[in-house]
RNA sequence: GGCCCGUUCGUCUAGCGGUUAGGACACCGCCCUCUCAAGGCGGAGAUCACGGGUUCGAAUCCCGUACGGGCUACCA
């Protein structure tokens, strides 16, 4: 097949973007991509119960926000539109006309009920599955007869009777064997006129010349039928890739109870579209199995088939916060100053308005923050006492800090050293609180605490001295002040 | 039941007949240090699911077994 390398997404727009499709996506597009290929889109929302526009709204969101950019599909258009397959039924009956006419289609007037007890009577017997084409038995004048009177009916494929076993060449998998006994006569159009799964797929991915078919592992099993389907359209048949799924801690189906599932979950909490794309990237596929934080030009440069590995994953939320850390980290500051703005306004701490007016303040801050924060909601509260009027001491901390005898006299020195500055920078200041903790005789981190706890109200903050520069020398030693008051008091 | 797929440190993986089975996350220790991080160094952790073969030699090839998963629908 040396033919231009077309692929396709087909969410079913039933619900939000899951890790799982992202994935497939992603993977999807790092092969156009790598190839020069296609990328298509397609909204598989044949399912009119639970298919939505909202859902279909926030796939195509959550797949921008990763990155992904299609040639063809919604919003963007393209010469095999709609992309819709809602849209398309004209495709499908089109090609059931052709069957019918070739007679790789045929009506099948069996009731639930029937099928039912053909079922279990195949299951109790000789274990052999599928429908035991009574119908296909019938002449074509019956056929007609029946239809005629309007008799409810489906359409099915008449597997050729010499089809002999299909061998599915998986680019992931390698040679799968189906044995021709397991192919069933299964349904391609249901009584009431709309195709099922099976059909529809095929008959989409041949009028819109899908090389290659990248999807879940589950699809594995139905690939020998759609193969049938394929060759009765007289269409090539592409190339498939099933990728194995993507599990919970527990080994189970990745639900609300691991975590985060949909793309939008991953994003709200926090994580950087990068990290995301990165980590579920690796959930299957390695570059080189020594790199583990690589970008999507890395995808797009290198992604293979060949890479993928056959095992299922499951997916380690610690090493995706780590990764989105990494991210975090390696942001220019510039860069981690305007992405962490929808974060802060979020939060109500600040507006773009105010990084506009100060951005070298925001320059300082920023890697005092990137360096210890993994996700991105975990911002506001690192930074929030730098934007209030005052601070609210916690009590524990208080507590903690402020008990050591001296306390109140170290605060006073603190004060006044700080207030007599002339140069407000975190070397300035350095320089005149490491002599505090000398002239008293006390440990450096005794008195550098108290002063944390005054200036940012708890145990724990960004680097003090920094903290203090970038706080301001009114504030601070007015902090400082009223934090020597309360303890003067107890 | 039938048919398919999978099984390397707790987790993600490298490995594609000969390696002290490598890396990353997590974990532990040390260093750095104003807290927390980050960073540096080191450590522990895998009888390669199990049992048979093939071979001078198997995590790698073949066959079973076990365990997990998928399909077996007028769901996708």
């Amino acid at each position: 097949m040396n033919q231009p390398v077309r692929v396709r997404f087909a969410p079913s727009p039933t619900g939000a973007l899951h890790v799982g499709g992202a994935r497939t996506a992603i993977y999807n597009w790092a092969f156009a991509r790598r190839h020069g290929g296609t990328f298509i889109l397609r909204i598989d929302d044949t399912d009119p119960e639970r298919s939505t526009p909202e859902n279909t709204a926030q796939i195509l969101r959550s797949l921008r926000w990763l990155g992904m950019d299609w040639d063809e599909g919604p919003e963007v258009g393209g010469p095999h539109a709609p992309y819709f397959q809602t849209l398309r039924a004209r495709l499908y009956s089109a090609a059931l006309e052709r069957m019918k006419a070739e007679g790789s289609a045929y009506p099948c007037f069996c009731t639930t009920l029937e099928l039912e007890a053909k079922r279990s009577a195949a299951r109790e017997g000789d274990g052999t599955p599928g429908y035991d084409r009574t119908c296909r038995r019938l002449t074509r004048d019956q056929a007609h007869a029946r239809i005629a009177e309007g008799a409810p009916h489906v359409w099915r494929l008449a597997v050729p009777e010499d089809r002999g076993d299909i061998v599915v060449d998986d680019a992931v998998r390698g040679e799968t064997v189906f044995p021709a006994s397991a192919m069933d006569d299964f349904v391609l159009v249901r009584s009431d006129g709309t195709p099922t799964y099976n059909f529809a797929t095929v008959v989409d991915d041949a009028e819109m010349d899908i090389t290659h078919v990248i999807r879940g592992d589950d699809h594995l099993s139905n690939t020998p039928r759609q193969i049938m389907v394929f060759e009765a359209l007289g269409h090539f048949v592409p190339r498939f890739a099933h990728l194995s799924m993507i599990w919970g801690a527990d080994g189970k189906k990745l639900s609300k109870r691991h975590g985060a599932t949909s793309v939008e979950q991953f994003h709200a909490e926090g994580f950087l579209p990068e990290a995301l794309l990165n980590h579920l990237a690796l959930l299957g596929w390695s570059l080189d199995g020594e790199t583990t934080v690589f970008h999507a030009d890395a995808l797009t440069h290198n992604f293979s088939l060949e890479r993928i590995s056959k095992n299922p994953a499951i997916f380690d939320f610690e090493k995706l916060e780590w990764m989105n850390g990494a991210y975090i980290r390696e942001m220019p500051n510039e860069r981690f100053a305007e992405r962490m703005m929808p974060w802060l306004e979020q939060a109500g701490i600040s507006t773009p308005d105010d990084l506009e007016k100060r951005r070298d303040w925001y320059r300082e801050l920023a890697p005092l923050v990137s360096e210890r924060v993994k996700r991105m909601t975990e911002i506001g509260p690192a930074v929030a006492f730098l934007f209030q009027e005052t601070v609210t001491v916690d009590p524990t901390a208080a507590a903690k800090a402020f008990s050591v005898e001296g306390t109140r006299d170290v605060l006073d020195a603190v004060a006044t050293s700080l207030d007599g500055l002339a140069e407000w920078t975190p070397t300035a200041i350095e320089e005149v609180l490491r002599a505090i903790p000398e002239h008293f005789a006390m440990k450096p981190r005794i008195v550098f605490q108290a002063v944390r706890v005054a200036v940012t109200g708890g145990l724990v903050s960004l680097p003090l001295f920094e903290s203090l520069a970038l706080l301001g020398k009114a504030a601070s030693v007015a902090r400082v002040r009223a934090a020597e008051a309360a303890v003067s008091r107890t």
